[in-house]
RNA sequence: GCGCUCGUAGCUCAGCUGGAUAGAGCACCAGACUUCGAAUCUGGGGGUCGGGAGUUCGAAUCUCUCCGAGCGCGCCA
């Protein structure tokens, strides 16, 4: 038998006891089954697994809990993985389960290799992941690189997870930033002709970064964009200017291990320019047809209370209902100039998400946007007649620390550390860990000093030491008895895992066998930290068991005159070695055979 | 004024979508290296889960209300 999740295969089965009594007459047939739980205890003297499915159920069933927990707990102590049934508390039914069910949880996880914890719970439900979209006017700061790795993540988890996943990028190109760029970039085009440009102006990027693009433009151009009409030129630098941010921005987040499936322009919202200049605007069609459903109106809106807006003009502007789709007030759609607001090309985005037949959309915003959501989730569910959801997961402020003095700010790249520099500084691994190692709402402490190093405090070196001291134990373990397989996985079969009785070995196994349940949760709440404190839990429960060793020679993982016992020791070792590999490769952190 | 995100040990944070006596790391105290790398481990003290009320078998978790922090609040994106 091979189980592949221990926990949904015993809920499993505490639903067929339900409903056996259903049968049996005992119980009203019917009954919902779905808030019954099947999970760990906090206290390991209380079992293997706790049910509330009798307090659940009591109220419909009109009995009492512990008389409802003692029906279901004889149904279930015919069951074959289960060897006790107890009941506690007001009615919780405790399960110890048979060693054999965690000897054997643990020889799958071993079988599985990498694909340990992998389901099929998403179902190929198409997802749709929006994340950095940062505007292509400069480099990333560590702020978006928080964000991107918290969506990669995601992203990972969610296919993991069984879903389809589209890992996207919305470039605002058609708004007036970009035309800054444009402007910032002239200068430096200019600058690089030989021209005194001077202080780069007020409203300009004042950054260096620039510089390039505008030699790049000297040396395609010369000086025929000097004199050039305004506008035209500046289309040109533009269109430049724009695609080398692009590239910039695309190799930062490859110095991360990230690259997306798509880049989504704005621009190709309202300009198709392959079909020239009678295109359709996307964005208009998609207010019409907001408007055909009476979702848009012409209005006034009350000016906002509190902070006092001076040229407040009152007057009659074209409106989303979005109140009407849970949000506080109507929203304005178009500029007082006739042109849309960003939030209208938002939702024509979104229109196109959902057209390509996402069910699920997440989007990954910094936090200073938390103002937004309620606007966006309201444009999601009229558009969608309220089918598909939107997720957003706002990512909090990261604060740069270097032994707890915060880092100064980087003048070379304007106003702001970028994320290169902490990425070439730490490494990948660091930054990715430690940015998924905190929940994605609250705000980061990042400390260039500590996250380097090597000691316990340090999550990102304990986790990957946990991997790379599993490895040399096979490595030592080769010394011992030559005729090991290659791959561990393989004593699978042979090995005696009955022989691993020590309850730190079970506890272990127990750890092993929680992880696709980890892996489910995490993916449904959108929270891939929990696999980072889920590994960083397994690493430290592997460090004792090592450290047990010590002190008792009978629990070392080889035993020089007995090669049972160390294949059952080395089974379990690759069975921590397995998840280890696993959650680190949905993080994107990479799973070292030693550490240097 | 309104909205969003939060408030958990001295500090930094978890808490498995409502479960049993709220957990880690750091710091502090006391221990374990002729080892399978001690780059680690074991034990200890330390909490009115911001305050109060409610919902129910049961609340750090859900609701309401105060207090406090950060972010945001028609044409910026």
């Amino acid at each position: 038998m091979a189980v592949e999740n221990i926990f949904a295969e015993i809920l499993g089965r505490v639903r067929r006891a339900v409903e056996a009594l259903g049968v049996a007459g005992a119980l009203p047939v019917g009954l919902d089954l779905s808030r019954i739980t099947v999970e760990p205890p906090r206290d390991a003297a209380h079992g293997d697994m706790a049910t509330n499915a009798a307090m659940v159920l009591a109220k419909d069933a009109g009995r009492k809990p512990r008389e409802l927990a003692d029906a279901i707990a004889e149904e279930l102590r015919a069951d074959d993985l289960i060897d006790g049934v107890e009941i506690a508390g007001p009615g919780f039914i405790n399960l110890t389960l048979k060693p054999a069910a965690w000897l054997d949880a643990l020889r799958t996880a071993v079988r599985s290799g990498t694909r340990y914890g992998a389901s099929d719970v998403g179902h190929d439900i198409p997802v749709n992941v929006e994340y950095v979209s940062a505007n292509p006017t400069g480099p990333l700061h560590v702020g978006h690189g928080r964000g991107a790795v918290f969506g990669d993540a995601l992203a990972n988890l969610l296919a993991f997870a069984g879903f389809k996943v589209t890992r996207e990028y919305y470039i605002n190109d058609a708004g007036a930033q970009v035309d800054v760029l444009a402007r910032s970039a002239y200068l430096r085009y200019r600058e690089a002709l030989g021209q005194d440009i001077g202080a780069i102006p007020e409203g300009l990027y004042p950054g260096d970064y620039l510089k390039p693009v505008g030699e790049l433009i000297a040396k395609t151009f010369g000086e025929t964009l000097k004199n050039s009409p305004e506008l035209e030129g500046l289309a040109v630098v533009r269109t430049i200017a724009l695609e080398n941010m692009m590239i910039a921005i695309r190799n930062d987040l490859a110095a991360l291990g990230i690259s997306q499936d798509r880049f989504f322009y704005e621009r190709t919202l309202i300009f198709q320019e392959e079909l020239g200049a009678n295109s359709i605007d996307r964005v208009a069609r998609t207010i019409d047809w907001l408007r055909e459903r009476g979702f848009v109106y012409q209005g006034r809106l009350p000016p906002p209370k509190g902070a006092p807006i001076e040229d407040w003009e009152d007057r009659e502007q074209t409106l989303f209902r979005s109140t009407q789709f849970g949000d506080d007030v109507d929203r304005p759609l178009m500029k007082s100039d006739g042109s849309y607001t960003y939030f209208a090309s938002d939702i024509a985005y979104h229109a196109d998400k959902i057209g390509r037949g996402f069910r699920t959309l997440i989007d990954v915003w910094g936090a200073d946007h938390g103002g937004y959501i309620k606007r966006m989730r309201a444009a999601v569910r009229a558009l969608s007649d309220a089918k598909v959801e939107l997720d957003v997961k706002l990512i909090q402020l990261v604060k740069l620390l270097r032994a707890g003095e915060p880092v100064k700010m980087s003048k070379r790249a304007g106003d702001f550390v970028t994320l290169r520099e902490v990425v070439d500084e730490v490494g990948r691994d660091a930054v990715r860990f430690m940015m998924l190692y905190r929940k994605n709402d609250a705000p980061l402490d990042f400390d260039l000093a500590k996250v380097i190093e090597q000691s316990r405090d340090n999550p990102v070196f304990y986790v990957q030491y946990g991997h790379a001291r599993g490895q040399s134990v096979f490595r030592n373990a080769r010394e011992v008895f030559r005729d090991l397989p290659r791959d561990i996985a393989e004593l699978a079969d042979e090995a005696e895992l009955g022989r691993l009785s020590d309850p730190a070995e079970l506890s272990l196994m127990r750890r092993i066998a929680m992880y696709p349940r980890v892996v489910e949760a995490a993916a449904q709440a959108h929270e891939p930290h929990r696999i980072a404190f889920y590994l960083y839990d397994l690493a430290s429960e592997f460090h004792a068991l090592w450290t047990l060793g010590n002190a008792a020679p009978h629990l070392r993982f080889i035993i020089q005159d007995d090669r049972q016992m160390t294949a059952a020791r080395l089974v379990l070792v690759k069975g921590v070695v397995t998840v280890l590999a696993s959650g680190l490769a949905l993080l994107g952190v990479k799973a070292p055979d030693e550490m240097r």
